[in-house]
DNA sequence: ATTGCTCTTGCAACTTAGTTGCATAAAATG
DNA sequence: CATTTTATGCAACTAAGTTGCAAGAGCAAT
């Protein structure tokens, strides 16, 4: 199935925006952020704006829905057809150096119950720490750069991305 | 223990910024964003960078730590020594309506698998929906309020609080 | 108490994610 | 191809959180 068609099929019109961002979310078999969709030579000329309501529109057409990372920054992933994309109900690994977000499919979300009375309408499992390659790198790195930003960080709020106790 | 202590205990200057603080906190048994304390008389003279500064220092002494919700805003809860408090390692519930995040203990957080080399720091589990009180209100509510912000809401970004789909 | 050093506070200014209003431009439909 | 409907771009805004720096409080030792 084309984009062209999963837009027209959800009731969308085909746009430029639109197809170049799905295809991106389709393509990445992660979460995406704002900011990792925007500076994709694909969708270069798009304006911030319209890059954030393309995402909303996609989202509330059912095409993609959103995680959120300890660093408070939404990340938007396809729903995929044909494609494995991300379904959600798993949770999701965070790297707190490298900000890439990836999904633990096949660890289903558990069961919890909550106050007599109240209504669930999602729940959301984030585990964080250092992926893969940004763990060996520190740990290749002299002593002192443990626990700080490295240099090679992309520069984020230092703060928010610093664990903040486990949940 | 008085606050006295404990801050000098954990190597920390006593200040009225801390002092006050640290009571909120191991007094509101649930965790707490930076507005929240905020709007307290007791901190009402505190400079905005001082709480945020105040928030961080506490939660450095590990006399505290900080539970984000699906709205992206941090929340701390203070480790009570005889107080009970909010020890973490359990899912937090956050309700979409009024903002109020409650913990949900009893029920420990699972174990989850990550890939083989990444080192995990620390992981958060977010249910969401409506507490208790604020569902009974809007299924008391004339038909049309249901999925939109209610007039007594406190005017949050809306984006920010719809739920985003489940993770 | 007073001194002196260190850590904390307040202020102003900044950054970044995300939103809103409005005029213009582009899709779909007949 | 004209019309209606829906997207886009722009500018301006909000809110959370941060940083730099000068002035003020804590603390320990005289």
């Amino acid at each position: 199935m084309t984009t062209y068609q999963i837009l027209r099929k959800a009731g969308l019109r085909r746009t430029k925006a639109r197809e170049a961002v799905l295809n991106l979310l389709l393509e990445a078999m992660r979460p995406l952020s704002h900011q990792e969709i925007a500076i994709q030579p694909e969708v270069d000329r798009l304006d911030r704006v319209t890059l954030y309501r393309t995402l909303t529109t996609l989202q509330k057409a059912r095409l993609a829905h959103r995680v959120q990372g300890v660093d408070g920054i939404w990340r938007f992933s396809a729903h995929g057809i044909d494609h494995a994309g991300c379904p959600g109900n798993h949770p999701h690994f965070l790297c707190l150096h490298c900000s890439k977000m990836t999904c633990l499919t096949e660890q289903a979300l558990p069961w919890i119950s909550v106050q007599e009375g109240a209504e669930v309408k999602g729940k959301q499992f984030v585990v964080y720490g250092l992926c893969p390659a940004c763990a060996s790198k520190e740990n290749n790195t002299p002593a002192a750069s443990r626990h700080r930003e490295s240099r090679q960080s992309k520069r984020r709020h230092s703060a928010s991305l610093r664990p903040g106790g486990t949940t």
